[in-house]
DNA sequence: CGACACCTTGAAGAGGTTCAAGAAATGTGG
DNA sequence: CCACATTTCTTGAACCTCTTCAAGGTGTCG
């Protein structure tokens, strides 16, 4: 509802396997090598033959770790690369010179942050790790430069900030039309249905984010995301403890998502 | 603020001048030429040489009439262009399956619609004409064929998206953290800035969409907006009359925006 | 000039926020 | 490994903003 369905080689460009250790660079970038990426699937074009593998390969220059809490990049910083997510968990949010902020997404593995840097040159939000995690660096003209010369991977970007936006269409429909209830039920399904792409369970999971980080998200406070995960734990549709959530019942939330606005 | 600057030569692509009347064709749509277009700061790449823009002439296919209240592009149709409006209002509305809808932004002249088509070859949302408007049809395959060729047109694509994701950005924080007045104020001043950057005038502008519709936009019942014009009235820092709005105090409206959620 | 769409305003009501307190989990340092 | 500090989460009660419902006014177009 809220973010598109996961495409088979639609959500990021490149990942890379076989990380070549080197010892006299920073211990935080690794430069790595590509083509047989377990993610591969996932953020990849699909159909290139091995010459334009063999290019994209080139793209990712090297791996960086980034600790859970810090920051990937942050407001204000010079844009250069996209990041494909390897491992772990992030957030992005913007914030207002009065000091509020708003969780704009939470990105996981195979998806691609950075995009917003492009316009002005400088990113306009900030990218915060919700748990350790790996990316993968492509600076933004080898990019460019390849995808002149590798159509796939040109139409590739293009899907990927096309999605980007069609995604926070999604957003702002729910922020400008759906009422607490509607609003936790489609963020739920969204998280499962992009967690069971990646080979995870379909009703179990795991919130890496705090009930403000979700909160800001869609739009409400924490208390209110507290409250409707008892009004749905009461009502036997999910099982919450802490930050683990099992859902006992999809059907439920996909009908409260979908309710039209019965009152 | 919701919407960032309008950077020259950054809102479009190309637009075109000298029409080119071709009878055979069907009268909504008319073959044009482009490489003068009063439009062309506001929508194309800067500092092209004139075999460049010889070959950008060759983007834009047809011109397009749109008439008020017809869509140029709805739901589910079929993926072929990007438009860049030469004249005319648009809005663009995302629609849920039980009659909701949301208005995803409102477009003017050298800006550029149709964005959300490229991830799955089919707009997920419509764009409809606010008053009569004007497009210049840009067939995508063109454009990615193009900009392999040159790269300023191919760096202004990827421009044009990511601006158009950190616009999106600016929509969530203003729905999911600005109350009512704050999201109004935001909306003026955003709607004048952009006008302005068209030669109107800094502090009179005519509304071309409803309250409905403003509402839809902002995540507000009609009554509250123009309740909420009301009381700017009142206070002093606009004049209302229908559609016709007159910014008397900007400032006022920035402070607005601004204020660290006092109360 | 009448029909229709659009806008304004009032009063009552609901959903979400705010403030507050306490419980549960997590992390840290001894 | 345990005790303590800190962060995170839950729940209650009062309050407030925005919505809902309703009526009447204004503008526009055939």
């Amino acid at each position: 509802m809220v973010e598109t369905d996961l495409a088979p080689g639609a959500a990021g460009i490149a990942c890379h396997e076989k990380p070549v250790k080197i010892t006299t660079m920073d211990a935080q970038t690794i430069k790595v090598a590509c083509s047989n990426c377990n993610l591969r699937e996932l953020c990849m074009p699909l159909g290139l033959n091995a010459e334009q593998l063999d290019k994209i390969d080139e793209i990712v220059a090297v791996r960086r770790k980034v600790k859970r809490g810090s920051t990937l990049f942050h407001n204000g910083e010079k844009f250069t690369s996209l990041y494909a997510i390897r491992t772990g968990f992030f957030k992005t949010c913007v914030g207002t010179d009065d000091g509020r902020d708003q969780v704009t997404g939470f990105q996981m593995a195979g998806e691609i942050i950075g995009l917003d840097g492009i316009v002005h040159d400088h990113h306009t939000c900030d990218a915060v790790a919700l748990e350790d995690a790996e990316v993968c660096v492509m600076p933004f003209d080898r990019i460019e430069e390849l995808s002149r010369e590798v159509n796939a991977l040109q139409h590739h970007v293009h899907k990927i900030m096309s999605r980007e936006i069609v995604r926070e269409h999604g957003v702002m429909l729910l922020l400008g039309s759906m009422r607490a209830e509607e609003r936790l039920a489609a963020f739920l399904l969204n998280l499962v249905q992009r967690l069971h792409a990646r080979g995870f369970s379909q009703s179990e999971l795991v919130l890496r984010m705090t009930r403000e980080e979700i909160g800001s998200y869609l739009g409400l406070k924490l208390e209110t995301v507290s409250r409707t995960f008892s009004k749905f734990a009461d009502d036997g549709i999910v099982e919450v403890k802490q930050r683990h959530v099992r859902i006992l019942d999809t059907d439920a939330l996909r009908k409260i998502v979908n309710s039209p606005a019965c009152h």
